[in-house]
DNA sequence: TTGCATAGGGATAAATTTTTCCCCTATTGT
DNA sequence: ACAATAGGGGAAAAATTTATCCCTATGCAA
């Protein structure tokens, strides 16, 4: 595993919640996950832009800071499921609240981002 | 300029934030900008652990996603002051919900936090 | 028997972001 | 002449995150 070499930062809520969200597609999983899509490969079809491995990773890091929990099947093939714990339900309105921001300002940002992006 | 290899999403209203607030130090400038540390050697100062280099290149990119504008006063030595743009503000609200998630559950969040990162 | 689906992991490469180092502007004060 | 101040930027290195490739295992279907 990789070894951070520049200390982290745990000053103040922001850093926190940062270092728990940070990731491409974190947001998006606790997203799908919350919504019902539980197996990692319903998440894979929903997310088909990452690669199967840093989902898996992801899902590996939401678990360790237990935002989600995961329960294995002993069946073959394996089966999974993951769901949201009580404390990950408790982003769920957080990250709403950024997604309705992106929703209400979308045609703003899309100019915006295009503008600059090809430049 | 870097340039891009991996083509963009902007898909959704998620896709849309995360474009013009990932960023290690963006929320951060945001924030005190809006607290009202507007000159660039205030902010350096208000976060030390960044470099001169990448806060700059962050205030750019706040600024050509129209969050913040720059005045530039024509003297000697220069003097500039960044502030929130309208649609800046609108985002103050979403950093808020942020920040006070990460507050609301800082203990918790340290504790998970420190435990994963000596493992 | 071959191929597909399921879930996951190691090793390594590539992409991206951030840091470091050094230089430039112009004026005021020593 | 020279340092101090305030703001910026290029180039390259380092840090970090994501992607690619290949391999494990089992049961079911064509």
């Amino acid at each position: 595993m990789y070894e951070r070499k520049i200390p982290l930062n745990l000053n103040c809520g922001l850093d926190l919640i940062a270092e728990v969200l940070y990731g491409k597609w974190k947001i998006r999983l606790l997203w799908f996950i919350n919504e019902g899509y539980k197996r990692p490969s319903e998440l894979q079809r929903k997310i088909p832009d990452a690669s199967r491995r840093v989902l898996n990773i992801q899902l590996k890091e939401l678990e360790s800071h237990e935002l989600i929990s995961k329960k294995i099947y002993p069946v073959v093939p394996p089966k999974v499921e993951y769901s949201l714990t009580d404390f990950g339900r408790t982003l769920v309105p957080v990250i709403a609240v950024l997604g309705n921001w992106g929703d209400e300002h979308e045609e703003k940002l899309r100019a915006i981002i295009l503008k600059n992006s090809q430049s």
